[in-house]
DNA sequence: GCTTCGCATGGAA
DNA sequence: GTTCCATGCGAAG
């Protein structure tokens, strides 16, 4: 062996090449003696030009001991390395896992990542490995002293760790508020706030500081818990760079590298903290602010989706200051409360690039949240942890911003449950409503920095299913869909294509669900099932004659927008009639298709059940009924002077699908021996109405003999018992049916939507009213009508 | 008869 | 078995 290590030691005095294979003879008058590799004495070996530059080329043991033992690959780049040789003791160090890697690996990476930290590098002699594959190491310097604070957090880089990693890098970033959070005290510069998006030249700044502090201050970390373990590196494979901090206290540096992708041009930097608490480690409520991790990785993931339980921790972790706000473990949180929010939504509800958004936790709509009872339900734990503490039951107003910036004031407030609380916002209705916000819906809790702020925002049910994609994710301040648009779509989309229920729920049901508006209801007091599929309910709404419709498109999904309104009945068929006028007739639904779809379950429906025995049952009353539906729910939206949840007051200009509607008259007039189902549906609401309310005239005058008695109907248009069937065609029907296709039924129609005038004559005002609730109208005239509902 | 309030209940996790 | 929470339910206004 030709180790120099078993040279003589060199006297100051000679003037031979200390290399054992030269033995050159050094000239002082010819050149200056060249320095070598350090000797066991704490001298320099001196050598002759021709070897000192291969030691400085790093090429003296190729050249000289290339026959030699211990060579071995650099695990990085594999280059050989002669181990064993004190030539080359400084040129490579040992890997944890086994192997060695060579020092030019990470003086390349650290000269990619800091031009300013290499001499400090060289200095220092650290071995900060190159990373061309991923391969889980950790190393230790064996020349430095301080190597043992900066080994290589190998196992964290794993496979699964390095996704992880990835996926809480990607979701603090989101987190600008976090983000700003994470660097209390020296470490603002790494903060950047995401829509700032600087991070290049933040980070590039905080990596000067981060070579300047480590190298500067040499082993700062040991003092310094802040500034404990910092490492850099940078792939010059990729053109990502990876900073990753990790603060213990109290504890020794520890240097982590994380491999990223080529593609990902980002830069991460992580800056995790794992504190021993004194409520033990998963307690991150007692991180001080000093404390902060710091995380941040570009481009920004559009969303935040956390996924796991260390992610949460981490999130937890990023928030500081805050000791019951910001702390909470969120790993705590059902994940279903766990914030989603877009950057987009972030930055609506922000407004302010100043200020920072922390995103606290969402809740889907119940029910009762979306009820007119005006309560939501908080989750405990979140109402616990971001919500101010209530020691009374009557709670506290809070104030509320939503992502408009309007701010609302709720009563936060519990109640005693079980030996426990039941946390609720109370007066939310407003707010739901200005919102349009249903069951399903998702209210989201943020909180903006510095002021502590909280805002509301939501998320629409019907685009929860594109929560994947944020360019499709709906925020507060996207145009919603009409609150109708939404149920439809919801209906649709909830349960697939195909099979679609809606379930009409029961009265106590109905009112939580803020049902006055009686929109879907049909039979309030027993659910019914409306079971069709999207492609039988679009088969259902049959176009009006002649009309080529506009394409809407509400969030999304093309609405046909007809001038005239649609008809309610199965494919359309032009069909002409005797006198050769087209019209639109809905195709009659048969008995056993209006069965299927309209179940009525018991309680009224059995009443029907009862009156329908026995009883002519008309297929097109099935039809009726759901024409009666129909109109029942326009009508009653028209109504109603309460405000809903379900969906607000049809006023002038909402958008709602079914406002969007433009009134009927505006299309092609029916003609008056029109037979198309609208018109005959038309004409046999109205013939109903008119004759019930003469009846009522007649009883009131019955009673009332001493009065003048007020113009009726002709006496020929009175009710006969029996002669109410829709189809029938006898001499009254008849009469009533010229009388009424006199009318401009469009008309009617139309002032029928404007006002309920039911206390006008019909005489006077032919008019039908389409504000009648079928279910008592017909059971009063049960005597007069055959039951329209068919029983099943 | 309706709404609101406060608590109870029961299913789900 | 415990806790949470959606909602049922009765009392009060």
């Amino acid at each position: 062996m030709s180790s120099p290590s078993s040279a003589p030691v060199a006297a100051p005095a000679a003037k031979i090449c200390f290399n054992a294979q030269c033995k050159e003879s050094i000239a002082d008058h010819i050149a200056p003696r060249r320095k070598g590799w350090r000797l066991r004495s704490g001298e320099i070996a001196e050598l002759c030009d021709r070897c000192s530059s291969a030691f400085e080329q790093g090429t003296f043991c190729e050249t000289f001991h290339s026959n030699d033992s211990g060579w071995r690959n650099c695990e990085t780049c594999g280059k050989r390395v002669h181990c064993g040789c004190i030539a080359s003791a400084q040129s490579y160090g040992f890997l944890d896992a086994g192997g060695i890697e060579c020092i030019p690996c990470p003086r390349k990476s650290l000269a990619t990542a800091s031009n300013q930290i290499s001499s400090s590098l060289m200095f220092m002699q650290q071995h900060v490995p190159e990373r061309r594959d991923s391969p889980a190491k950790t190393w230790r310097s064996m020349a430095n002293p301080l190597s043992g604070q900066w080994r290589q957090a190998s196992h964290m880089w794993n496979m699964t760790m390095q996704s992880d990693l990835q996926q809480r890098l990607s979701y603090e970033f989101d987190r600008p508020s976090s983000i700003e959070k994470l660097a209390p005290g020296g470490r603002h510069s790494i903060v950047t706030h995401e829509k700032k998006f600087e991070p290049e030249r933040k980070i590039t700044t905080d990596l000067n500081n981060i070579s300047q502090d480590k190298y500067i201050h040499g082993n700062a970390g040991e003092n310094d818990p802040m500034s404990a373990r910092k490492s850099v590196s940078t792939d010059p494979c990729s053109t990502s760079s990876i900073v990753n901090f990790e603060a213990k206290p109290n504890s020794s540096i520890k240097l982590q590298q994380s491999p990223v992708t080529k593609e990902n041009s980002s830069i991460l930097i992580s800056l995790s903290a794992s504190f021993p608490s004194s409520n033990g480690v998963k307690d991150p409520m007692k991180l001080s602010s000093n404390q902060s991790p710091v995380q941040i990785t570009t481009p920004l993931s559009k969303q935040f989706y956390p996924q796991r339980m260390n992610e949460a921790e981490l999130q937890v972790q990023m928030r500081n200051g805050r000791t019951r706000v910001d702390a909470y473990p969120r790993t705590q949180l059902l994940p279903r409360y766990w914030p989603r929010i877009t950057n987009q939504e972030l930055q609506q509800i922000s407004g302010d690039p100043q200020s920072s958004i922390t995103p606290l936790f969402e809740k889907m709509l119940s029910a009762s949240d979306a009820g007119r009872i005006g309560r939501l339900v908080l989750p405990k734990k979140c109402a616990e942890a971001y919500f101010p503490t209530i020691s009374q039951p009557e709670g506290l107003p809070l104030k509320v911003q939503d992502a408009s910036g309007k701010d609302w004031i709720f009563q936060f407030r519990f109640w005693p449950n079980n030996n426990s609380r039941m946390y609720v916002l109370e007066g939310v209705t407003p707010c739901i409503q200005a919102m349009q916000l249903q069951a399903g819906d998702t209210v989201t809790f943020s909180r903006i920095d510095p002021e502590g702020k909280l805002v509301m925002g939501f998320r629409k049910a019907s685009s929860s299913s594109n929560e994947q994609d944020p360019e499709t994710h709906k925020s507060s301040t996207d145009i919603s869909p009409p609150p109708e648009a939404d149920q439809i779509t919801s209906l649709v989309q909830k349960d697939g294509s195909t099979s679609k229920l809606l379930q009409v729920p029961s009265k106590r049901k109905a009112k939580a669900l803020g049902l006055k508006s009686n929109c879907l209801r049909i039979e309030n007091e027993e659910p019914m099932e409306f079971k069709l599929t999207w492609e039988e309910a679009q088969m259902l709404l049959c176009p009006a004659p002649n009309s080529s419709p506009s394409i809407v498109v509400i969030e999304g999904l093309e609405f046909e927008e007809y001038e005239e309104a649609p008809v309610l009945g199965k494919r359309a068929y032009l069909t002409s009639d005797q006198a050769g006028s087209s019209c639109s007739s809905a195709q009659e639904l048969s008995l056993e298709h209006i069965a299927d779809m309209v179940s009525c379950k018991s309680g009224v429906s059995k009443k029907r059940k009862a009156k329908a025995k026995g009883d002519n049952v008309e297929v097109s009353d099935g039809l009726d009924t759901l024409a009666n539906l129909a109109i029942l729910g326009y009508s009653e939206n028209h109504q109603s002077s309460q405000p809903t949840t379900r969906h607000p007051r049809h006023k002038p200009g909402c958008t709602c699908i079914v406002c969007i509607q433009p009134p009927s008259g505006k299309g092609p007039k029916h003609k008056p021996h029109c037979t198309c189902n609208v018109c005959l549906t038309v004409k046999r609401r109205f013939r109903t109405l008119e004759l019930r309310r003469e009846k009522r005239q007649s009883e009131k005058e019955s009673e009332m003999p001493g009065k003048q008695q007020s113009p009726t109907l002709p006496p020929e248009v009175l009710p006969q018992p029996g002669s109410m069937d829709a189809a029938s065609t006898g001499p009254i029907d008849e009469v009533a049916t010229q009388k009424v296709t006199k009318m401009n039924v469009d008309a009617v129609v139309d002032e029928a939507s404007e006002h309920r005038t039911t206390s006008a004559s019909p005489l006077k005002t032919p008019q039908i009213d389409l504000n009648i609730q079928p279910e008592r109208e017909e059971e009063t005239l049960v005597q007069h009508q055959t039951v329209s509902l068919v029983p099943y």
